[in-house]
DNA sequence: CCTACCGATCGGTAGG
DNA sequence: CCTACCGATCGGTAGG
């Protein structure tokens, strides 16, 4: 489609969406102005929109890429016929790598897919859907035998929680990276699930015990 | 609407807060006006103002507040004088069940907070950091002995990420609950922690995050 | 007539 | 506690 168009017109489009994500990440989407991803892009707020049809199409496209990126990595895990720890331990890793540097589309991916409209949304949270179902699916066959298989998903969503939420906490400054946190998740993980299969295999027979 | 007279204002104020913390938790602090606010507790906007001095006010009080909960709920904890693995179970499964009770303060503390001013966000945040220190302490109790002492903190915040991010996918109306999730929390981070402990000894001694 | 923009301003709405 | 407004800024677009 852009095709027809000189050749810096998509380079500054990518600089666009990267400014965009940016300033998405830390203000939120509703907290950004078009006026503020036009001065951060070093180009005037009319100019903006000869890139982008409007607001909205920059939130969609960040979202909508990154996610497709995390599907692309799915895939190419999924094609090296690995065994099943060392598979989810593989997706995990290049997940973690894949959020690190990509860390302001991750956040409007996590926060700003709200704000999109019922047909981008449902887009993206397909997408989305798929790459849970998938780490679901290698969550399964770490777990050979699990009496409790409607757990694979529950915990595919811890492991999401845990790598989801270092981007709260790990800071570019610190001396504690992704990479460094990466294979401490996958420890605690594959130490842990063995114990969640057993105590869980009669249903729901801690949710008392204290309290 | 019924209102009261003198003695009522400190519940409509309470209403107006729990009608700002579901829109702040739907829309997000930028994406809600005040107008919303003011419709949604029944009350025209100058009135709104009538009760609470600016915008900014309201997630200040929110964050705040469910904050000093969470607070309250470490030190009733510390005073049960519990060995260490009773002790981690015990302020997961009350952070749980207090997160299940308040989810829309919960979004508001982690992921409004970024707008409020220094001085505001400084106080919660310290807040935050008490709660997490106290988590850290709760984990490397129960790994004693630990060379990689660093991962403390570091651990405590996969353990956050595993109960914050529930509430992204937990969904009332669905089959799993905050409860039902609490002990599998438990048994798999008490399940992984001791692999984390072997396979992480000796690793970056000096680590340090900024939470 | 195309592109790649500009200074200025549109109709509405924000917090107050 | 309402109507009526403000200075400014919103997302988006006019003419040139």
């Amino acid at each position: 489609m852009a095709r027809g168009r000189a050749s810096g017109y998509e380079s500054q489009r990518e600089l666009i969406l990267a400014q965009a994500a940016a300033l998405f990440a830390r203000q939120g989407y509703a907290g950004t102005s078009m006026n503020e991803v036009a001065k951060a892009s070093g180009i005037s707020k009319p100019a903006l929109y000869h890139y982008v049809r409007d607001k909205q199409e920059l939130a969609a496209t960040i979202a909508q890429e990154h996610v497709a990126r995390l599907e692309a990595v799915v895939h190419d895990v999924g094609r090296l016929k690995l065994d099943p720890e060392p598979r989810l331990r593989e997706l995990i890793l290049r997940f973690v790598a894949e959020y690190a540097h990509a860390q302001d589309a991750h956040r409007v991916l996590t926060e700003d897919v709200r704000y999109l409209d019922a047909e981008e949304r449902a887009r993206v949270l397909g997408a989305e859907r798929r790459v849970v179902d998938a780490f679901a699916d290698a969550v399964a066959a770490v777990r050979p035998g699990a009496s409790a298989a409607a757990l694979d998903k529950p915990l595919a969503m811890l492991l999401f929680g845990m790598i989801n939420w270092m981007f709260t906490w790990i800071k570019p400054e610190g001396r504690l990276s992704y990479d460094d946190m990466a294979p401490v998740v996958c420890d605690l993980f594959f130490g842990g699930v063995g114990a969640v299969q057993l105590s869980q295999s009669g249903r729901r027979a801690h949710s008392t015990i204290v309290a």
